[in-house]
DNA sequence: AATTAATCACTTTTTACCACTTTTTACCAC
DNA sequence: GTGGTAAAAAGTGGTAAAAAGTGATTAATT
């Protein structure tokens, strides 16, 4: 089972490239060559990356929402919208479409950013976003989680 | 049942490498060899080292958690963030992302740490921090004796 | 003797560029 | 409106130098 693990600082070129750190190369050697998914997270200002065998689990999910349900619809347009096929370049480098680096902020200046890897998926982020976001204060941990407790006891 | 104990001083070497105390390396050796899982600590400015059995079964729960549950993805991403696999090289020296490191304070020229045995895990301290915060005032540790205590007669 | 620390040489990865190709845009003539 | 062209922008490919990571050996300490 797909566990992707690890940190990554890395930075985007004049051009929004960015080399894949070569660690993750590692943990997707059997399957990053079937490409990868890039999309906006849904909740927060960052991106998403899913090996394209996860990004098809995705799919299959969204095609069982109804054509003619107009909440399936939203929700789905919600999902997937933005979501784009990359591979890597000879030289390792994926090409995040500029739209996407916008939604982080990221540009020929802020070019800093982290990818984190996430069990089945990774993370795109603004390295400035990533220290405050995810680095910043965890008062309400202790809450957050009893509440999560909570839902995996209930079911799933 | 893993029992981790001990209380072991070492150093960082100038490139971030750590070796793994041997009196550790012992009490891990029928899976040590599976490898080890470090991250950031949640509450406290140290790191904490799993045994990858132990991390897996962390993992286990993670992947139940829901893709479209706004809450789920907070908590996951809180708790894994930083998350890395690392294997003792051939020298028995653990290489800790310098990400990780700098979390806790460690650097070519503040490199002195304490790796403590905690049960199923392990943490790293910054060596001045560790003089601080556990050795340090002991004040109120009746008080949270008692909170604790209750806690336990409750549920768990 | 075994464990830990320090050092050096070497390899891989990452960054920062440059040169070139393709696509898009803007403008003008017919 | 259609077609053509030039300029601008965006996208690709490649490479040298810097930085980070790795392996191996020697020295010091317990």
């Amino acid at each position: 089972m797909l566990n992707l693990l690890g940190e990554y600082h890395c930075k985007a070129d004049a051009k929004g490239r960015v080399l894949f750190p070569a660690r993750l190369k590692k943990q997707l050697e059997n399957i990053l060559h079937h490409g990868l998914v890039v999309n906006r997270d849904i909740f927060t200002q960052c991106l998403v990356i899913y090996p394209k065998p996860e990004w098809d689990k995705v799919n299959e999910e969204m095609s069982r929402l109804s054509r003619y349900n107009q909440k399936h619809q939203l929700f789905q347009r919600k999902f997937m919208k933005g979501a784009t096929m990359i591979d890597l370049d000879a030289a390792g480098r994926m090409s995040i479409p500029s739209v996407l680096l916008e939604y982080i902020q990221i540009n020929s200046k802020e070019n800093d950013l982290v990818i984190t890897g996430l069990g089945e998926k990774m993370e795109i982020w603004n390295s400035g976003a990533y220290q405050n976001q995810v680095l910043g204060d965890d008062m309400d941990f202790s809450d957050l989680a009893e509440e999560v407790r909570k839902d995996l006891d209930g079911k799933m």
